[in-house]
DNA sequence: GAGCAAACGGAGGGGGCCCCCGTTTCGCCG
DNA sequence: CGGCGAAACGGGGGCCCCCTCCGTTTGCTC
């Protein structure tokens, strides 16, 4: 992806260390886990783990980058072989992976900034955008369900169930079903205010 | 609910000068709010806080009680009155909420350990039980669907749409129609196994 | 109004994040 | 092979946060 030849060896070195480490402590940690601990565990202090990633959302999607590359590669490969059902088994790999690691959740949900082409999230949902497209095609999707919608509800999914990805997977077929039998539709009662709904002063009477 | 009488003016004045701060900061900044500056914002010293809120939980449950009071409350209304089509509306309501309130969807999520009979994620699992199955009774909801899924399923939604409630509830929406046309069950496929789904170690092979 | 238990709050230890700046290391070139 | 300049490093400091200890204040009761 990214080119590493020109750069000094000890840098490089220090790279992998802070990477190693990192994977390690975020996935017991989750995102918010401790730079320093990261830096501490890679043999390196603070300040280099800083130069390296200059964000903590720089250094978890490198940590996610080899998982993110082959979920999209996966998708390209399944829009390729299975135009109908792609999309299903597509989901169901992204949600088992999500719900088995720890942190990647954030940055798969976070909207993508336009100037920002090679973040997770967009990767993933350009990766994805193929897939729904045959699947609508092949009249596998619903039509009201985007590739947006898809990856926030398999993301959400995915966040829910941390650590159990059958759960994950329980619950992203019980939406790809229908929670309801469809025999009737009873849900066209529109957007109803009602008490606990009425904005975000529900908490206590401000 | 609480017994506040038998206490020193001061300490319910405190208590109460803490519930509006936290109210205000967990707004803004969601469950993660600085309790320093909850503290300060209330006027009283930061260990005052941590006698009247044991933890930060304690804390979020208390900011959120009156919210998740409506809630039950209008659960049980629901179950009364609209029998078939109360778990939708009332679904429709909750992830409204959660979508609208910050730092909400953590202690709605929660786990409930058996000793903990107050915790609102218990509490929501109850007022929601009898909806449930007054649905599953009318025959409006899958059979398959358990109330912790459903309520899995709208915490996971709303707290990926913060802030967001209409979105929120189109996903809702989404969900209950069902991902896909329900003509033929192609998800029959059960578990398999991918290469981007093996595990917890695919951010890098460590 | 005095006494006592209850409640308070400042301060401090431990930790984390991020950056500055003096020091070390690498790799090139003579 | 050895020196030199740039690149990279890391300790330490500033700031914030969490949480607890303990001396001080406050409210209630008699």
């Amino acid at each position: 992806m990214t080119q590493r030849t020109g750069e000094r060896a000890d840098r490089r070195r220090n790279r992998e260390r802070l990477l190693v480490a990192a994977v390690e402590v975020v996935a017991r940690d989750g995102a918010g886990a401790s730079l320093e601990e990261i830096a501490r565990r890679a043999g390196v202090g603070s300040a280099t783990l800083h130069r390296h990633f200059g964000s903590r959302r720089e250094l978890l999607e490198a940590v996610f980058a080899d998982g993110v590359d082959l979920l999209c590669l996966r998708a390209t490969e399944l829009a390729r072989s299975e135009p109908a059902a792609g999309l299903w088994v597509w989901l169901d790999e992204l949600v088992r992976y999500i719900a088995c690691t720890r942190g990647v959740s954030d940055t798969l949900l976070a909207e993508f900034p336009d100037d920002d082409l090679t973040c997770h999230s967009r990767r993933v949902h350009d990766a994805a955008a193929p897939l729904a497209a045959a699947a609508l095609a092949a009249g596998t999707l619903d039509r009201a369900a985007g590739t947006a919608d898809l990856l926030t509800l398999a993301g959400a999914i995915g966040a829910a169930t941390d650590g159990d990805p059958d759960a994950a997977q329980r619950l992203l077929h019980l939406a790809q079903r229908g929670l309801c039998p469809n025999t009737a539709p009873l849900h066209a009662s529109g957007p109803r205010s009602a008490p606990a709904a009425t904005g975000a002063k529900v908490g206590r009477g401000v």
